[in-house]
DNA sequence: GGAAATTATTTTATACTTAAAATAATTTCC
DNA sequence: GGAAATTATTTTAAGTATAAAATAATTTCC
């Protein structure tokens, strides 16, 4: 065997691993500041993430969702939507309605309670992303944006169900 | 007010969203990668991604780790490690042997099974990364490699806790 | 050598999450 | 108009995850 033959192998080798090694450290990040996020929010509100993201999808929704949409714009279960709807029904949070039309399905909406908690909630909440993500420059963050953007485009979900907190 | 200081304001408040707008994306990317495995993990092996990670983490340990190594690895708590070593434990994937020396401790280790399993895994696992990844070049992949990188060494948890799967 | 502090882990209580099955209402299409 | 298919949601069973308290062993340090 050359040593050309080697070096190629050991090129290859190395770079065969660069999707893996991406993809462990764009979990790495995330983890991070979800972690930090999710400490902040029980600290300085006695909340939570889930609930955060579900307020978030509310507020931006004045007319208010339905089970389904919530479910495919946090980009988690059906299920899921059911239990943390009714945790946050139970601290009055948000509200339900029986849609007249269609008795399937009914519409979710923040209460007044719920406006307040989110409005009291969501500024902390974005001076802590801004202080997670100071690390990069202006220009890194929005090359990073840009990369992600494409990378998530090019994604099997990232055609329909899209998370959009 | 002057055109201008509304355009300040317009670019001001643009760029202020940027930090959110970045985090969010990172996290989509994140949980369409994430969905994917666990869907292929769980039709193909009937297995789970933080079960595959586990033995991951034992599969370059050959001495064995602690069940505390394992959660700062994993960066998961303590008590979840516990259950899910639990779980390997009664399929027979991993094994924990009492340390002589410390009698606080024991060492977690793949069985031959858990070797053989997690062996069958890994090309496949492998490969659906290596697909999901694909619609980024080789070069773009480089560049979001480093970004993340440094995103990662500049936050709160990123010295010590790390996931390296 | 023994009290106090530290370290490693488990337990507890609760929340979050999923996949799959079940339920219930609507729509389709003869 | 009614059977069959579809759609929206809930229920179920199990796993994953946390924080905080409890347990148990080791180390520190007088």
């Amino acid at each position: 065997m050359s040593a050309n033959a080697s070096a190629v192998r050991r090129s290859v080798n190395a770079d065969a691993k660069l999707e893996l090694k991406l993809w462990l450290r764009l979990l790495a990040c995330t983890t991070i500041v979800e972690r930090d996020l999710r400490s902040r929010l029980r600290q300085r509100f006695g909340s939570t993430l889930p609930r955060f993201d579900l307020l978030s999808q509310l507020d931006r929704a004045p007319e208010g969702l339905s089970m389904g949409e919530l479910s495919s714009r946090l980009m988690v279960s059906n299920g899921n939507v059911t239990g943390l709807t009714e945790r946050l029904v139970r601290e009055g949070l948000v509200k339900r309605t029986a849609s007249p039309a269609d008795r399937r399905t009914s519409r979710v909406t923040l209460t007044a309670a719920g406006k307040r908690a989110f409005d009291a909630m969501t500024p902390d909440h974005e001076a802590w992303i801004d202080e997670l993500l100071s690390g990069l420059s202006r220009d890194e963050q929005a090359l990073l944006h840009r990369l992600l953007g494409k990378l998530k485009s090019t994604m099997p979900a990232g055609q329909n169900g899209t998370v959009r907190l």
